[in-house]
DNA sequence: TGTACATCAGTGAACGCGCGTTCACTGATGTAC
DNA sequence: TGTACATCAGTGAACGCGCGTTCACTGATGTAC
């Protein structure tokens, strides 16, 4: 039956968070229509009054999931860089690796959880992984080293580039001594390196 | 009809090679048996004469994607460290972020191609992600810096995860300036580190 | 403000399709004498 | 070495199932007077 237009609006709002959640925990073919809009309390035939398909949804929810990491992130490490308003690099390398983000990747990073399914995607798809990984580099310059603007871009680069493959390894291998070797020593040679 | 014990194994490994070659440009899901067999030139029914299920195949076919990959990196990381017997950090390093291997993830890493999807498959499937990974940081600790090898071991740790978070944050954005952009940030910080 | 009607958000059955898997069958290979 | 038969690698139709998507329908919301 029909609903306020404020809420169909929440409706797909929510139908968005949970989807961003759920491919980050299943892989974009993990979770289908049906299955989404349940999560979501919908039924599924609601799903097409508001999104066109599920790639334009695939796209929608990334960005949304971009959003929602980078603000989660930010928070998480000022809450350990001591409590200032702005977080300290080495705040943000240990909220990323920690064991917390590593078991829970629905509320974690996008470019570890759906980098690699993300390259097998729409355009639309790569170009949200595009802004997204730029936004989050942005904000990664701000806590880096370097006098130059390109220097610290470079290392912004390639800080996030040990943090994904670290996260990504990690969650590969299983609950083995591995998983958590790696994360600590990717956090040792980019405190080091900074 | 029946073919001779020796081309039945020989069938069998072309399977193998054929899927671990597609997994790692579709993904797991983005395979099906059918497709696979055909691009091996067999018929669907003979897939599970030769394998017990698609899921007993996936941890197979990995195990066969890393050793095809860490053997093909070592012989490119040669070519590019002036053709000596044993190749150097920056040889392959320098074939690893290059444009060819970001193109090419069929005969590229596994970890970086299908390391997500992996965390979501059975623990087969990590079991081998985790021998691979522990294959590849042993072949990566004989050419890092240290003297103890717990120094170099954390070292080839710190290696890898730069490597594969730069290759699938390059494959993820696209093909605009950032892709190439990262591949760059990360070779000059993993060397300078080294 | 109250009534009459049009709009449209949400429902749920149904669609074609490709998935992983099974199975009765074929006929060349391998074996026994 | 040659014949007779059993084995079994490979074939292809068929299975149930879940996928993304469509659509006729419902009934509360929004609008016009």
């Amino acid at each position: 039956v029909k609903a306020t237009r404020e809420q169909a609006a929440l409706n797909r709002e929510h139908v968005l968070e949970v989807g961003s959640q759920l491919f980050r925990e299943r892989g974009y073919d993990g979770i289908g229509v049906s299955d989404l809009m349940r999560h979501a309390g919908q039924t599924h035939g609601a799903f097409y009054g508001q999104f066109d398909s599920k790639d334009a949804f695939i796209a929608e929810a990334s960005a949304r999931g971009f959003e929602q990491m980078l603000e989660s992130w930010v928070r998480a490490g000022q809450a350990r860089s001591s409590g200032g308003s702005t977080p300290l690099l080495e705040g943000l390398v240990g909220a990323y690796l920690s064991r917390a983000h590593r078991d829970n990747p629905g509320n974690g990073c996008m470019a570890a959880a759906l980098g690699a399914d993300g390259a097998r995607q729409t355009p639309a798809v790569r170009e949200v992984m595009n802004e997204g990984v730029e936004a989050i580099v942005d904000m990664l310059m701000s806590v880096s080293p370097g006098e130059a603007a390109n220097e610290r871009r470079a290392s912004a680069l390639a800080t996030f580039s040990g943090l994904v493959g670290a996260l990504t390894i990690s969650r590969a291998v299983g609950d083995g001594p591995l998983s958590t070797e790696v994360l600590a020593a990717a956090a040792a040679a980019i405190l080091a390196r900074n």
